[in-house]
DNA sequence: CTGAAAGCGCTTACAG
DNA sequence: CTGAAAGCGCTTACAG
């Protein structure tokens, strides 16, 4: 185990030189000598060392993913997301066919996180980070900016400064959602699971805000409801609702999970969704199809979100020229019984 | 950019050898000359080569984390599977916490799978590969056996032939939960989502007869309902059963999602769950709580399985004694209404 | 078309 | 406690 380049050099009677040149296909290599040296190293079962050839090429074809969360408890719910995985699913199979791999980190520890990310993108492990997802004044972003490395952020930054993203537009997306209960003839909808640390939330909240007042609706702070964290639980967010007595007639839920769990809590009030109240969430999981009702909610295309921003970074990474790109993935409305 | 070892040697006046022992953290190096080079590494901002430390060191650091399916669209679906998610979050926490790196691969095209996993077995890339999950007699795990590199398997592999491997006891945790069933006082119990080409289905499977035979109840194999892959769905299987004018009066299904889609199904036929039927899932999934009823499960722990995965695997790479392992991960019924 | 040599950026016996 | 030298396994001008 353990055969090297200069193992089939010797074997086939020619320079080291000639091997690297038939295992990176150069041309000028003869038909003769090519095959001689090919066969030799299916003899010996020849695996180049991927890691000596990163070192004489400065490049590694690996793309570094990094998955950040305050805490570890809060990581795992971001794996449990079902948009992560997908995005996953997307960058690891575009990053396949492109011949790249992919090298997933994830961020826990808040003092850690710098200088792993600075491993990760100066240490010659990758050629470039994608980084899923910004937060709102997020300092991971700052440190890429700095140390001028190929990378693309997943989920829109707050300043956008020169940072090349990919995102659904979740102002539109969230515009579209409640344009739909309005429609449908619903005066007071609420918002559940704002939350001001996420620019994915805070830009939802600004389209859900945008539609009422486009359609003269008063906009009613306190149907705004939510926590600090993006994981919030749609049960317990209208169990405040409830208690508070506030009155509503729809429902747009920052994502699927929180519609089923207000849902339940709505339904266990004695209202009937979608007679009483309606409900929309985002993200169209593959429960959501089965949920009874069956809920109207948002195609984000999650997977194809991980597709783009894979195809982006590589092309940062292969033109030198660093103008910026943003790259908006669309989405569709799923209509279903929820409304 | 691209400040070296030996640039910091330079500017401190002391060999390579010398900053390499401050990075190492070599204790031979007097506090002195250690101070003095740690400043100049900060004032240049000097960030270590890995990929160069790792051709010196014949070590990465980094696990190869393969997951794979057999064409692009089921691995879209393998990304939507919320164990997988799950697991690798704990993976890659797990990893993190060890200092070590996670290199994600998925496998699609037939063809080139052995070469990639080839190239990350044996190419210098990685210390040792996990690899999610196993199928019916499959090729990968013979290669990764052949080429002798530390590796752990998640899902228990057909043969288990001095493979380490970590899972669920599914084949336990399947009796169980048809055992809850039995004593619920049900007697015409189906399976549905039996797929033979996967051991997660089939031990499901066999775990469900033996509960059924131990309680002398029939075995009736078109109570047995599923399709080739994994993936099924759940409505649709049901739909099935229906039209064949099949009775039953209880389902264990082979995971939440199809038991959503199956009593979905079975309440447009004008049965209730839970009064007619009995439905009952696996996993655990955040929906299951907030589903109309709320689904009896088994919470399968996929996080800890991706942790105790790379803790095996690191234990492989670290001590060279081979003997072979096998993680058993517990899973805990956690009933709700559907039954 | 092919080879000798230098180099990628580290680490680690060996010697002092 | 520190340095000079060799080595990890490749690639790539340069020369012929």
């Amino acid at each position: 185990m353990g055969v090297t380049l200069d193992d089939i050099a010797k074997k086939a009677n020619v320079s080291p030189s000639t091997v690297s040149r038939v295992i990176t296909n150069n041309p000028s290599i003869s038909e003769s000598t090519r095959k001689k040296v090919l066969k030799i190293m299916k003899e010996l079962d020849y695996q180049p060392n991927m890691v000596a050839r990163s070192l004489a090429n400065k490049s590694t074809r690996t793309i570094g993913i990094v998955v950040s969360a305050k805490t570890v408890g809060a990581l795992h719910k971001v794996f449990q997301f079902p948009s992560t995985s997908e995005i996953l699913g997307g960058l690891s199979v575009t990053a396949y066919k492109n011949k790249y791999n992919v090298l997933l980190t994830s961020l826990n520890l808040q003092d850690d996180d710098i200088a792993k990310i600075r491993e990760l993108a100066t240490g010659g492990v990758t050629d470039g980070i994608i980084y899923c997802y910004s937060r709102v004044e997020d300092p991971i972003i700052t440190e890429l900016t700095r140390l001028k490395v190929p990378f693309v952020v997943i989920g829109k930054p707050t300043g956008e400064n020169g940072v090349n993203w990919v995102d659904n537009d979740n102002f539109l997306a969230s515009y579209q959602m409640t344009e739909l209960l309005i429609k449908k003839g619903r005066k007071k909808i609420a918002f559940v699971g704002a939350s001001p640390n996420f620019v994915i939330s805070v830009d939802k909240v600004e389209g859900y805000k945008k539609a009422l007042s486009d359609y003269s609706l008063p906009i009613d702070e306190t149907l705004i409801i939510g926590g600090k964290f993006i994981t919030g639980n749609g049960y317990e967010f209208m169990e405040e609702v409830f208690q508070q007595g506030i009155e509503f007639d729809g429902v747009v839920a920052q994502n699927d999970q929180v519609a089923f769990g207000a849902i339940k809590r709505i339904e266990e009030s004695g209202f009937k969704v979608p007679d009483d109240i309606s409900v929309v969430g985002f993200n169209n999981v593959p429960v959501s199809e089965f949920y009874v009702p069956p809920l109207t909610t948002m195609e984000m295309n999650s997977f194809q979100v991980g597709e783009k921003a894979c195809e982006l970074l590589l092309s940062c990474i292969n033109n030198k020229d660093s103008s910026f790109a943003r790259t908006i993935v669309s989405s569709e409305i799923i209509i279903r019984d929820s409304i």
